[in-house]
DNA sequence: CACGTTCTGTACTGATCTATCCAATACTCG
DNA sequence: CGAGTATTGGATAGATCAGTACAGAACGTG
């Protein structure tokens, strides 16, 4: 019954209601979605960061009650690494497709990538209305420094974006959408710097119009 | 014998030891320095966020006792605002002097700035040499959206370092250094932004070499 | 030297934090 | 229906939080 296996087993299984995690005879079930809450508390993390989140506030978020919050997630911690791999991975996915759009040439795939990221900008907002930025750059300014755990889903985060720019970036050069002579890796490094740009200044009350000519005067420096 | 008194009036008396805040007699001196005790608040905010510095790490970061910290800033949120406010001046100077500097031309200040945005970023490091980024991006990140005088505090200082922005990029403009048709305030927000990046892209773990690829690269944004 | 004032160390307050305990509950399965 | 088990709500524990109270120490001044 470690935490480990607690956390692991349920993956295939989640969509059914009526089955305990373990394969053994039934007991009481749960009246709430697992994957719901950890949404809600993804969002609650992600708007207000990991220390000013407190787990009163996580049962507000999810509905659920300490009993449920702890018997599910172990721990404050360990539902904010569930949930930051959860936030990782729902944005990895959509952001993987863009860029290895074969459809596409490679620089309008960045420049898809930049429109993404400003849509998600003010999609996910705040309940003033303020942006509540990206939970992983949120996450290596709060908290990297002193979570190894975090630390790591992050810098694999980083890797695999980083990858799948240098992928894009390659497919520009060949195409000749991008004809800058600086190298993929140097170049993917600037696209993920810009966008962290992006999301800072979001976070810093810039509005629409601003993020834009942010990406369209990043975009210039592919094609010199 | 308000707070906003007791925080404004020693500013022209400070070099001294021995008077006190109000020019009335004298009794009992201090035994620190406050803008010591300042300084090591500010690192301290810097290198471990808002919510994650306890009032016992203020004392110990400082050398005072409770009642020295209390007596000299209020609370905790007073000592973080003048921190950040410290923070603030303290680079917003030099960026000043290299954005003004009439002697360069403008595409070199921009690039003075990032080659001085580089520097801090491996000047000042945490015990385990690893970044802190800058106390300006990390408070937009963890405490802007809850907090309005720290947000009030960083939207001042984006005003002025984007108008200072404005001032070297039209200077270039002028100069020839620069010769991308977009506008000097779309410009300003793009190396606003693309310092932001860096510095997120430094406490990420990103080495030397990295910061400064990105740098060269959105240099390329400005003559294309 | 004595007074007035400020500083400083210690103990403390009440609130809040994460996490646990436990009894009551609700369900499946034999 | 009874046995067995997981979930749930509420109470609670123990630590830590920001901030305060107070007494004694340390100084300039008269």
């Amino acid at each position: 019954m470690s935490a480990s296996t607690q956390a692991r087993a349920p993956a295939l299984v989640l969509h059914c209601p009526f089955q305990n995690r373990y394969g053994t005879d039934m007991a009481r079930p749960r009246t709430f979605d697992e994957e719901r809450a950890l949404d809600a508390a993804m969002r609650a993390f992600w708007a207000n960061g990991y220390e000013a989140t407190s787990t009163q506030d996580l049962c507000e978020a999810t509905g659920l009650g300490r009993s449920s919050i702890y018997n599910t997630f172990t721990s404050k911690h360990d539902l904010f690494r569930r949930a930051l791999s959860r936030y990782i991975e729902l944005m990895s996915v959509p952001q993987a497709e863009i860029l290895e759009d074969a459809e596409r040439p490679g620089l309008e795939r960045i420049r898809a990538l930049f429109a993404r990221t400003v849509d998600t900008e003010f999609d996910h907002r705040g309940d003033d209305e303020s942006s509540i930025g990206c939970l992983t750059v949120n996450t290596v300014v709060e908290l990297a420094r002193r979570d190894p755990e975090a630390a790591a889903l992050v810098e694999r985060d980083l890797d695999f974006r980083l990858g799948l720019l240098r992928v894009a970036l390659e497919a520009g050069r060949r195409d000749g959408t991008i004809t800058t002579r600086r190298d993929a890796d140097a170049l993917a490094r600037f696209v993920n710097a810009t966008i962290g740009g992006m999301r800072v200044s979001a976070q810093a009350g810039a509005d629409r119009a601003a993020l834009e000519s942010i990406a369209d005067t990043a975009l210039d420096a592919l094609r010199p």
